[in-house]
RNA sequence: GGGAAGAUGGCUGAGCGGUCAAAAGCAACAGACUGUAAAUCUGUCGACAUAUGUCUACGUAGGUUCAAAUCCUGCUCUUCCCA
């Protein structure tokens, strides 16, 4: 195997382990803060870093658009380039099928994408060319270039989709360059059909990766039906590598799906909830740009202990919004992100302790109520 | 002193006889945000009932008309030009 993962914990499905690449160790269950276009938007790559990430991502789509990965590797690599030191994982550009579904073309060879920059050139986007991307980038973890489905869908649809995401699954692993500390991950997907989704466990695992991660999930359908996919699909993936869940999600998103086998996890939401105001607190969120904070001298999170709670009050931040500074913004990702992987570092210890059950019961029963 | 233009909801500013409680932007208030086309988007925004409703409103006092923010007259104020 390219990269490592060991297990040195479980309570109950949860798992406590550690990935090992060229770059660093990632203490998982983890929280990969999301940095698109080579940027955790609005933080230091050493903020980041200081509040507890070990790894990140960025993102084949836009950096193939601009600067190219062709520069980036011609600078050094990504890390290099945006300063990260520490493991990065790419998406393929999976998501961007979905996200853009207004600007692309399927086809079973790959994706055409009109560029949502200049919206003129177009841009073939194949698993073969997204593996050569995400290797011109030096991530550490490559993802198989996937169908990312919407939802609700046919069940028909969603086999269909499927079956093809899973022959690009083989393709992008015939694609990818073994090197050690380097890893490529799978991608399940089949919507919220319980035999699909066992089918596509069953091909990755045949196919064998790194890792393997969960897609078309988060995307509008209930919580409740997630965890009901978690349930039959992550007992489904290889026991002994690492199970990613792509693109979740709330902290009630995490700590549900921790408690059903999940290791690790992205989202942008800490980032671009703080970009818009949301904040996240001890059992919920709050509005930063509610008058009611005006005169509020109280730091974001009075139980949090990061350097913009240490440091600034919700009054302050608050007025940063309403006058549209963009230290507003920039100082409550900082919170978010750094709440995030306090969530994690709580969930870790859990897990060590061997009590996930009450954490989490304890957990839910604090969150938004 | 003479001439010209104008006064619209918290602000800027459309409307120039009925489809006007009155465009649009801002401000205000609230909501959303899940592998980032997002420093974004959505809703409310005269009052009271808050679904269809009623009332008070477009400087002010009158007038014309079935009907006026829109037309006419007086007044008040503002800006600009000439003395």
């Amino acid at each position: 195997m390219s990269i490592k993962f060991s297990i040195s914990h479980t309570s109950g499905r949860a798992r406590r382990g550690v990935i090992s690449t060229a770059h660093g160790e990632i203490q998982t269950p983890a929280f990969m803060p999301v940095g698109t276009a080579a940027t955790v938007k609005g933080l230091h790559t050493s903020e980041v870093r200081e509040a507890g990430a070990d790894i990140i991502l960025g993102n084949t789509y836009h950096l193939m658009l601009r600067p190219t990965a062709e520069l980036i590797a011609h600078l050094g690599g990504l890390h290099k380039f945006m300063n990260w030191s520490g493991p990065i994982l790419t998406d393929s550009g999976g998501f961007q099928v979905m996200s853009l579904a207004g600007l692309r073309k399927i086809t079973e060879d790959g994706v055409k994408f009109t560029s949502h920059i200049d919206g003129g050139e177009h841009h073939m986007l194949t698993p073969e060319r997204s593996v050569e991307i995400q290797h011109l980038l030096d991530s550490n973890i490559t993802m198989c270039f996937d169908e990312c489905l919407g939802w609700p869908v046919s069940e028909a649809d969603a086999a269909k989709s499927m079956r093809m995401s899973m022959r690009w699954a083989q393709r992008s692993k015939d694609a990818f360059v073994n090197r050690d500390g380097y890893g490529i991950f799978g991608i399940n997907q089949g919507s919220m059909y319980k035999d699909l989704r066992l089918e596509s466990a069953a091909t990755l695992a045949e196919i064998g990766f790194d890792g393997y991660a969960i897609g078309g999930l988060a995307i509008g359908e209930a919580q409740d039906v997630m965890f009901e996919v978690l349930d039959y699909t992550v007992p489904a993936l290889p026991f002994e590598a690492p199970h990613y869940l792509m693109g979740v999600g709330t902290p009630a998103d995490i700590v549900g799906a921790v408690a059903r086998g999940i290791d690790m996890f992205d989202c942008v939401m800490p980032t671009r909830s703080g970009r818009t105001g949301q904040g996240f607190v001890r059992g919920g969120t709050i509005n930063i740009n509610n008058s009611k904070f005006k005169e509020d001298d109280a730091p974001i999170d009075p139980t949090c202990g990061c350097p913009v709670c240490r440091q600034y009050s919700r009054a302050y931040i608050h007025h940063l919004f309403n006058a549209k500074e963009m230290l507003g913004a920039m100082l409550l990702s900082q919170h978010n992100i750094w709440h995030y992987q306090d969530l994690m570092r709580e969930i870790r210890a859990a897990i060590e302790a061997g009590e996930y059950d009450s954490f989490a019961e304890k957990f839910f029963k604090e969150w938004e109520g």
